[in-house]
DNA sequence: TCGATTATTTAACAAATGTAAAAGGAATCC
DNA sequence: GGATTCCTTTTACATTTGTTAAATAATCGA
């Protein structure tokens, strides 16, 4: 749990009384492998910290399964389409290592927010960088070509090619499997 | 001035006070078609809501010209990936229609933050908002064809169609003006 | 209103990416 | 350790999109 105040102590410090408050609504989640941490359809209340492996967002169009995003180590994940509407999501999170997770009950996570305004604080920064995370993405996306977008993910995160199999891999760059292998080939 | 606090009201209600602290922090901006509001290099210190006409965001890749996003009537536009990060931004502003904005003293708004909560709750909502409009624009870029993209924006935005000329909708849609003067004329 | 400028479409060809199927490698499970 | 399954690459061909240039169409300013 250490690691999660550390990570939060980046974005805002909080006093004890809003850590234990924190603390209070937090769980550990172990999961294998494969396994499925959240089910398409299912409304987003949960915000995790990823303490240990990796896990990514994924959904289908037309039958084919399409990374979203990927999260590792010391990082939050949450299907933020639905965590702030309230809607169901259509996309499902799914552990890719063994993987150990802070769970984060949002529903009173939000109530917090009255009592300590430190951890609205907190959470506002939090979400504000990962959209300014997606805006860069979304840059990268439109106007990037493949390749260019795969060279910079070898450059930015070379890790995640060592740890993430390359068929998750090209739906994140938005192609797919076969033209992400033509693209590592010319690039050898 | 009154239609901002109307928009700011379907986020979150503000008392007399925070709503005079922010109408301070304010000012009338009229611009004409083609004018630039913000330019490439500076650092986005400003939120600005559009009363009347269109805004876009755009930046240059290899010399040509890409729009991240159009902002019509009533709704925020501002360089996030500056605003939180307070880096200079590869983007600007134009404005597409002659356009009645009032701007926010971004700088002065997040002193605001410590003084009204209300007012930071606020934009974490305004916020939260953008940044799920941006997970799904992304999502529509990653993974539907171009076709697919230009019938959802006629569909869901045909006004869009109808005011901002169609060089600036391309490359918006992640695409060559030709290509979708070729996707055009298969639609008809 | 005319001429000039700007926006949009069309054409022809090149390059990139998708699709389907097969082959080769790597990992996994009794 | 061998069979099986899953992952990745390769091939061949179809389709989409990009590029360059030219032709139309629409808009704007004097």
């Amino acid at each position: 749990m250490e690691t999660l105040f550390r990570f939060f102590a980046q974005f805002q410090p909080l006093s004890t009384d809003a850590q234990e408050a924190i603390r209070e609504i937090c769980s550990v989640v172990h999961l294998k492998k494969n396994e499925e941490l959240q089910p398409i359809g299912h409304t987003c209340r949960t915000i995790y910290f990823v303490k240990k492996g990796i896990a990514r967002i994924y959904y289908y169009k037309d039958d084919i399964d399409i990374t979203e995003s990927f999260s590792f180590e010391n990082s939050i994940i949450a299907r933020v389409e639905s965590l702030f509407t309230t809607k169901p999501s259509r996309k499902a999170i799914q552990i890719i290592e063994d993987t150990e997770l802070i769970a984060i009950n949002a529903t009173q996570l939000f109530k917090l927010y009255d009592i300590h305004p430190s951890i609205e604080r907190l959470f506002r920064k939090i979400f504000e960088k990962g959209y300014v995370e997606t805006v860069n993405r979304m840059e990268s996306l439109q106007f990037h070509t493949a390749e260019e977008r795969y060279s910079a993910l070898l450059h930015e995160a070379p890790d995640l090619l060592r740890r993430v199999p390359l068929k998750y891999i090209a739906s994140y760059l938005g192609i797919t499997q076969v033209s992400l292998s033509r693209i590592r080939a010319t690039l050898k």
